[in-house]
DNA sequence: TGTTTGACCACGG
DNA sequence: GCCGTGGCCAAAC
């Protein structure tokens, strides 16, 4: 583990901003922080296991599906964990999706610390 | 040190 | 509206 900031802390504060009952895409947070790559905010997911406090569950792909239930300690839980917040899932995809869709720009000003 | 892959997205056909 | 291709950056091999 590291403790130098990298884009990683900023994707992990960016998730844990994220409204319960809520969901947002790779592409939003990516462009949000201007990383430019959305694959670094799998990567940065992907490491974010070893953390507690990132509901990486409330992340998804553009399509709403939950491309990243299989990384999950099971592949049911992040679904069970979106639907105890309420969210609807169908067809391991997000339902309303689009309306559930939170854009990191709404909180406006914010700070990773 | 160069190649491959990765929880992706946008664009074009 | 679905499928194929390119691009993006970083880490692992």
């Amino acid at each position: 583990m590291k403790d130098m900031p990298t884009y990683y802390d900023l994707v992990y504060a960016v998730v844990r901003k994220v409204p319960r009952g809520r969901v947002t895409n790779y592409g939003a947070i990516a462009d949000f922080l201007a990383l430019g790559a959305s694959r670094m905010v799998g990567w940065a997911l992907n490491n974010s296991h070893f953390m507690d406090d990132v509901p990486a569950h409330r992340v998804v792909n553009r399509k709403g599906e939950l491309s990243g239930r299989h990384h999950f300690a099971t592949p049911t839980m992040m679904q069970e964990l979106l639907e105890s917040e309420g969210v609807k899932i169908e067809d391991n995809c997000v339902v309303e999706f689009k309306t559930l869709f939170w854009h990191p720009q709404e909180l406006g000003d914010w700070e990773p610390f």
